[in-house]
RNA sequence: GGAGGGAUGACAGAGCGGCCGAAUGUUCCGGUCUUGAAAACCGGCGUGGGUCUUCCCACCGUGGGUUCAAAUCCCACUCCCUCCGCCA
């Protein structure tokens, strides 16, 4: 959620902002006279409200001194809380209307976040490929590397997409064998690199309404959730959304911030828009396994945090050995809550693209506003900001991985940071 | 799933429907005293909103209701505790 004062205060500079990725300038006019309007109302209810205590304080006084006027104090009392309760209910219609469209508006982008209305205006940054820190050339792939993951996954039986779909549907993978054991060495293997500074939190799979309202999940994207509606609960789309809500309502000390967190979570999406496309193997699917990276931080602060979970993210891709490039997301192609955000997409030679496996944000204090995260400073308090990102999501990895470590005679090598998770070994054979 | 008990400020813990935003204690922060500290004493100490004011309003788990007036009465829900049942 924007913040209102800020809005109310320089309403042209916000709502200029939030045209760069096409909001509507009516819609922040719209919230602007929202908000006059029930201030308006607020007052009107509120001296109300103070004239019915009043009066009715001196109701009780009468009672109890047996004055003749008591009947009578107690009848306009009754009036004229009807007043109160009618004006108070014209105010709470106005407030609500405001607050559900206050919570439509997206978060304000940063400066740095270039122009833009789509994914094709994203900025590349910077591309890194293994080899690159002893100054070789960007790596060639070989013609045993060009074979999908689905089809080399085929030959090793290590992913079986036929019994996924029985199970669950398509695009719910099954992993199996040395394929499932790879997905469990990543996420040991990124959880273990992140436990000098991150604390580790098995949060649940499922969150309250509530709870996704606090990350901007609700209500603009529920389409893209899967919800089991008897019980209030949506399955995570992301480990962000518990993370997020954490602390939720707390007043943090200053001292202790930035508060940082790690989660390896199953995330669920319904990729509702996306039917048919890129849908084969890995590329996009309804579940997968992600290990993510979150910190609380205080406002002046939030780049600290936000460069190293990118720096972690691209540190797990080059102890991975993979070849991917940085892009800077433009205004228009911007997720809701965010005011900035980096992509890490991997380059996949089988399939010869690059698939989109770490998103990084700051989400300024957009987050911590609805979630209530706040910290003393002086002797008022402040909302903090928040930041997360993905390190890394494991389908699409494992995609990679395996297209990227074949070799001529068909088997996949593992690199060697994972080798320690699996009991050392380095290749994966077809089964007998 | 069944039966009972509970939810009040950082914590503990009071609160006949009418000066209750809330006693009291502890913690914490100032001050006095002290060479210093402790103790003692004095003062302060929730959050948010409003034309941000020695003013007003909201908030006592959440949402409704009764009433001139609700922390206090009624209803529903949530969470916690105890017991029973079931269970990885």
């Amino acid at each position: 959620m924007i913040d209102l004062v800020q809005l109310r205060r320089e309403p042209d500079e916000v709502g200029a902002a939030l045209a760069r990725r096409g909001v509507d300038e009516s819609s922040v006019r719209e919230v602007v006279a929202l908000d006059v309007e029930h201030r308006r109302l607020l007052q009107e209810a509120e001296s109300l409200r103070a004239r019915v205590k009043e009066l009715s304080r001196r109701v009780g006084e009468a009672r109890k001194n047996k004055e003749a006027d008591a009947d009578q104090l107690q009848s306009e009392a009754r009036e004229l809380s009807d007043l109160e309760r009618e004006a108070r209910q014209r105010c709470d219609e106005v407030g609500e209307n405001l607050r559900a469209r206050l919570l439509q508006l997206p978060n304000v982008p940063s400066p740095e976040t270039p122009d833009g209305r789509d994914e094709n205006d994203n900025v590349e940054v910077r591309r890194w490929w293994p080899g690159m820190e002893d100054d070789q050339p960007p790596v060639e792939y070989a013609e045993w590397q060009r074979r999908p993951h689905w089809d080399v996954a085929m030959d090793l039986g290590i992913l079986d997409l036929e019994t996924g779909a029985k199970l669950a549907g398509s695009m719910f993978p099954l992993f199996r064998g040395d394929g499932a054991r790879l997905l469990r060495a990543l996420t040991a293997f990124a959880l273990d690199r992140h436990r000098d500074a991150y604390e580790e939190i098995r949060p649940p799979s499922v969150a309250l309404t509530e709870t996704m309202m606090s990350t901007g999940h609700l209500p603009k994207s529920a389409d893209d959730m899967y919800e089991i509606p008897r019980d209030d609960l949506w399955l995570i789309p992301t480990a962000e959304v518990p993370l997020t809500s954490l602390r939720r309502g707390e007043i943090l000390d200053p001292d202790q911030l930035p508060l940082r967190y790690t989660a390896a979570t199953a995330c669920f999406r319904r990729e509702a828009g996306a039917a048919g496309r890129d849908t084969r193997g890995l590329l996009r699917v309804h579940e997968f396994d992600k290990v993510e990276l979150f910190a609380y931080c205080h406002p002046d602060h939030w780049r600290e945090a936000f460069d190293d979970v990118l720096a972690r993210a691209e540190g797990l891709l080059r102890a991975l050995r993979l070849t991917y490039r940085v892009l800077d997301l433009c205004a228009g192609d911007l997720g809701t809550s965010s005011a900035r955000t980096v992509d890490l997409e991997v380059y996949s030679p089988g399939v010869d693209r690059w698939l989109e496996v770490s998103s990084v944000s700051w989400f300024r204090d957009f987050q911590a506003r609805r979630a209530n995260v706040r910290f003393r400073e002086g002797d008022s308090t402040r909302f903090v900001n928040t930041v997360n990102g993905s390190a890394l999501a494991w389908a699409r990895i494992w995609a990679a991985l395996v297209e990227t470590g074949r070799r001529p005679d068909g088997s996949v090598e593992i690199p060697e940071v994972l080798s320690g998770y699996l009991g050392g070994q380095r290749v994966i054979e077809a089964r007998a």
